[in-house]
DNA sequence: TATTTAAGTGTTAAAATTACACTTTAGTTT
DNA sequence: AAACTAAAGTGTAATTTTAACACTTAAATA
């Protein structure tokens, strides 16, 4: 028996996942093409409901493993919506995520499976309920995070070079940087190790190859430092 | 009959009220004792359930009105809290909110009735559930937001000397700022009328008024303006 | 009228940000 | 093998922003 509240306030909790990528030129959404109702054929964010035994943060993680097969990725939560008309179906009230993936290690099956596509935030389709109020909520949330934190390496591989950390922030705030300023500053902050190997998939020349050392950031963080690039 | 998920799947939300005021010399939060169980004698947040036919930000409102007796104030949400135990009663997820309120407008009455009372945010007794966590959470947002958001205002009267602000921003990130270039700063933006009164309550000389001026804001910021203290 | 107390005000030095263009590398073409 | 191409890599100077600092003013009170 219930210490609280009668069965009629009791209501549907769910969870949506804002799932960016990088493919190196864009900035992309995993959206799914709706084969259910309500919304079918419409295009929407994952999601799914909260179960009583599962924390809201597990709840999106098992959303998001459902359709990525990622676990332990950057997740974090956006907002919780809670408009009594949200959702046309019945009141159910839910809990955006935002998740930043490697845009090369998600399960293709899976994605096809679900019905899922890449989208360029530049060309977001039309999108059931709320879920267009939360991707963009979620696209300003990770442009005032990638400037602060180190956010940004999720998006890409492991080692990745300059140009392509640039074009990632280029990509985020829809701006074009100066490479010797942006370079500088990352330089500056002595957070990456530059690899003895270079990338010679863009160019001739070839770039060398840098990674983002998590141990060196927290280092960093516990003397007072702060994570800010310019853009 | 529902389109979605079994009765069992529902689940109880609250709403949980972060209330700030400023007293001219420390930041405070409304804190209840609480005379029910659970937690019965323990300190918490004003809280209340989500009812079925009212939106999250809705609740948030009534409860903060059950306390303060106020409306249109300033109220963000803040966090969702979903972790499985977090309420030793039942399974609870709790969508917490902050709230600023002018520490002269709150009714006296309710908060007595409430067996409510202002705490020094220096000062938080131990409290109830996760309450603290939601607690460090709003003092790091309203932190957050204060140098990039006019919303400190929210926290002082309508009309307040530049002495005044500057208190606030001390209080809220505990650190002494330079008049000069404190107001120096304020005065630049030009979001503020300065009045012909003086207040004397702080010292003979007395103080110039001055009042914000959301509508200068407005048009600032359509303009590319970004509001921004330094700290 | 002298004293007291907080309000009010400007300048200079340091640091951070912005603007800007040529050289290097190595593969590809002639 | 020499010339070409295309992206990577690199430094300096000007400007803007931030930080540091101390005396004068106003008005009530003694």
């Amino acid at each position: 028996m219930s210490l609280y509240s009668p069965l009629e306030d009791r209501q549907l909790l769910a969870v949506d996942c804002v799932i960016y990528g990088f493919d190196n030129h864009e900035l992309k959404l995993l959206l799914i093409k709706r084969n259910m109702e309500p919304g079918k054929g419409m295009w929407s964010l994952m999601g799914g409901f909260s179960k009583q035994n599962e924390g809201l943060y597990q709840a999106a993680e098992r959303v998001l493993k459902q359709l990525t097969g990622l676990q332990n990725v950057y997740l974090e939560q956006l907002f919780a919506y809670g408009d009594v008309d949200r959702d046309p179906g019945e009141r159910v009230v839910s809990v955006a995520y935002y998740s930043l993936i490697k845009i090369e290690d998600y399960d293709k099956d899976l994605v096809k499976e679900n019905n899922a596509h890449w989208r360029p935030v530049s060309d977001i389709p039309d999108l059931v309920f709320d879920h267009r109020e939360m991707v963009d909520k979620a696209l300003k949330r990770l442009r005032r995070r990638a400037r602060i934190q180190p956010i940004g390496f999720e998006l890409l591989p492991e080692k990745f070079t300059m140009p392509q950390l640039q074009s990632l922030y280029e990509a985020i705030y829809q701006k074009d940087l100066d490479k010797r300023n942006f370079c500088k500053k990352i330089i500056s902050m002595d957070l990456l190790d530059k690899l003895d190997e270079k990338d010679k998939s863009s160019s001739k020349k070839g770039a060398f190859l840098y990674r983002f050392n998590p141990e060196k950031y927290q280092e960093l963080v516990s003397k007072g430092f702060y994570f800010s690039v310019d853009v």
